[in-house]
RNA sequence: GGCGAUAUGGUGCAAGGGUUAGCACGCGGCCCUCUCAAGGCCGAAAUCCGGGUUCGAAUCCCGGUAUCGCUGCCA
């Protein structure tokens, strides 16, 4: 009974960044959906560095995709693994292909390459074969002498099929596909080394044939890739997965999302202060939808409701209007409790933290206060921004809010009364402010609402604040009397 | 250039032969109101083009166009 548990679990997948420094934005969407697709299934994630390419690779860069995946609330159960500490497998693999006649001895120099290249069109005649093939591969060396790269062979006529799961059955022509390079050269080698680094279409397969995963998904961009590797896994005795390639993720000019989209990696969202519950969501619904119209889903629903075959096979506008709507939603919609410690460590970061706000009455009363904020919070700063303006001995009045609010000549006295009859409040909660604020209008002639506005102002030093009396609330009775007996005379002066 | 994929309002998704082509973001208006949000209501806005197949096409087929991807001793 329990081996059932252990079927549904085989299903394993993995993620494979290349250490770039972070993660970006559809690295982040791909790691999510094989995270949704991996969890639903009770398989296996791995995570797997894809940092073949000795040049470019910093190893501390690793460190910014997983902090990327971390505050995603993406985890994995195996790995990291480097390829780069694994290049042992990948050469035995490349002469595994050289013995069985799948892969050649290239030794034409880089720039001199001819395959890849495709013949002229001629006459209706003979164009069976699209792409030049190098003469290493018949056993014609072209320039001998030369450290040889390994190339794979690929077959001459017939097609490579393979099933994606977005895509449907596809089918390439070996014919156009080039003998791609499985192994470099070992003549830019400083080493001494027969052969040098394993090329990408080598290591993932290698790798993920070693790791017996199921199913690769990944961007759309390696669909092209994908019968060379087909081919690989052949050679190599294996069992191709299934594959299911994600269609890629677009800037507004509907060109590939690039650095000069803006912020393309999800610790600059982070920075600006998004939920990674929101950005999570807000990233599961580009190129995915459940069917329905429901749009707002937490982790546990996107889990339950992901389906490989629903997503979408075109490319999709990175919306951040959007991103910025399902941020409002999920800071009005949380659980408060779940909330609060995004707030507390906003604070923390701005200096605004107070400790008596960890725990008991100070968290309860901090609680209350976000609650209160967070309908009109559109991203975590501005939870600092509120807190300043509450809380904070900067405390300082707007003037543009100054000028909306108290531009009646009765201002400064009505704030005057106000401050001198909620200090003299038997109690001090909603109603007694409310009543104590009416009653002033009411025996001065005055509209309510032109005291609310100005005292407003006089509290929060701002035009746009929560609702009133419960503001004064949580700010507590000796700051509004304190404010509202510093603003009266300030207005006074002004009018 | 070759090969592949894709094409529904500005954007993200629905409608897998028969709907007044639906929802959401954004945009405009109204309501609510103590400011600003939120919320509610209303509105403008789309099936790339051309041929087929069919009683009937956004949906299936072909062609064109556009876009994206691959075509690296990058991944």
């Amino acid at each position: 009974m329990s081996e059932s548990i252990n079927d549904a679990g085989s299903v394993r997948v993995r993620f494979a960044p290349s250490p770039t420094g972070y993660l970006h934005v559809g690295g982040a969407r791909t790691a999510l959906f094989n995270w949704l697709f991996v969890r639903q299934q009770r398989g296996t994630m791995i995570l797997r560095i894809e940092d073949t390419d000795a040049e470019r690779n910093k190893p501390e860069l690793v460190q910014g995709i997983i902090d990327g995946l971390q505050w995603l609330g993406l985890d994995w159960d195996e790995g990291p693994f480097y390829q780069s500490q694994r290049t042992e497998l990948y050469r035995a693999a490349a002469k595994k292909c050289l013995a069985n006649g799948n892969a050649f001895l290239c030794y034409c120099p880089a720039e001199k390459y001819v395959g890849g290249d495709h013949a002229e069109d001629g006459a209706e005649g003979a164009q069976v074969r699209r792409v030049v093939r190098c003469s290493c591969r018949d056993g014609k060396p072209s320039a001998p002498g030369t450290k040889p790269a390994i190339r794979f062979k690929v077959p001459l006529g017939g097609t490579t099929t393979f099933l994606d799961a977005v895509f449907g059955d596809t089918e390439f022509a070996n014919d156009d596909i080039e003998d791609f390079m499985l192994l470099r050269s070992g003549a830019q080698s400083a080493h001494n080394d027969e052969f040098g680094q394993p090329m990408y279409q080598l290591s993932v397969v290698v790798d993920d044939i070693d790791m017996r995963i199921t199913h690769v998904i990944r961007g759309a961009d390696h669909l092209s890739n994908t019968p060379k590797q087909v081919l690989l896994y052949r050679a190599l005795d294996a069992k191709p997965p299934i594959f299911a390639h994600l269609p890629l993720i677009l800037g507004p000019d509907r060109k590939r999302l690039s650095k000069r989209h803006g912020a393309t990696s999800v610790s600059m969202y982070r920075d600006e202060g998004f939920l990674p519950e929101a950005f999570q969501n807000f990233l599961a619904l580009l190129g995915w939808a459940p069917g329905g119209d429901v749009e707002f889903m937490r982790t546990s629903e996107l889990v339950e409701k992901f389906k490989l075959e629903g997503v979408s096979r075109t490319n999709g506008v990175f919306d951040k209007a959007k991103l910025e709507w399902f941020n409002t939603q999920y800071l009005q919609k949380l659980p408060v409790e779940d909330l609060v410690p995004q707030v507390e460590l906003e604070l923390r970061r701005s200096n605004l933290w107070k400790d008596e706000w960890a725990s008991g009455a100070g968290r309860e009363w901090f609680t209350r206060t976000v609650d209160l904020l967070r309908p009109r919070v559109r991203l975590l700063p501005d939870f600092s921004t509120w807190s300043r303006a509450f809380f904070s001995d900067e405390f300082s009045i707007d003037p543009a809010a100054e000028a909306k609010f108290w531009k009646d000549p009765k201002v400064p006295d009505l704030l005057a009364n106000l401050a001198e009859a909620l200090a003299a409040l038997p109690e001090w909660n909603h109603d007694a402010c409310d009543h104590a604020l009416r009653a002033l209008c009411e025996a001065e002639g005055v509209k309510a609402g032109l005291l609310i506005n100005a005292t407003r102002v006089a509290i929060v030093g701002q035009a746009v604040a929560p609702p009133l009396f419960d503001t004064m609330v949580v700010l507590g009775r000796e700051r509004v009397v304190k404010r509202l007996r510093a603003a009266a005379p300030a207005g006074v002066a002004r009018s």
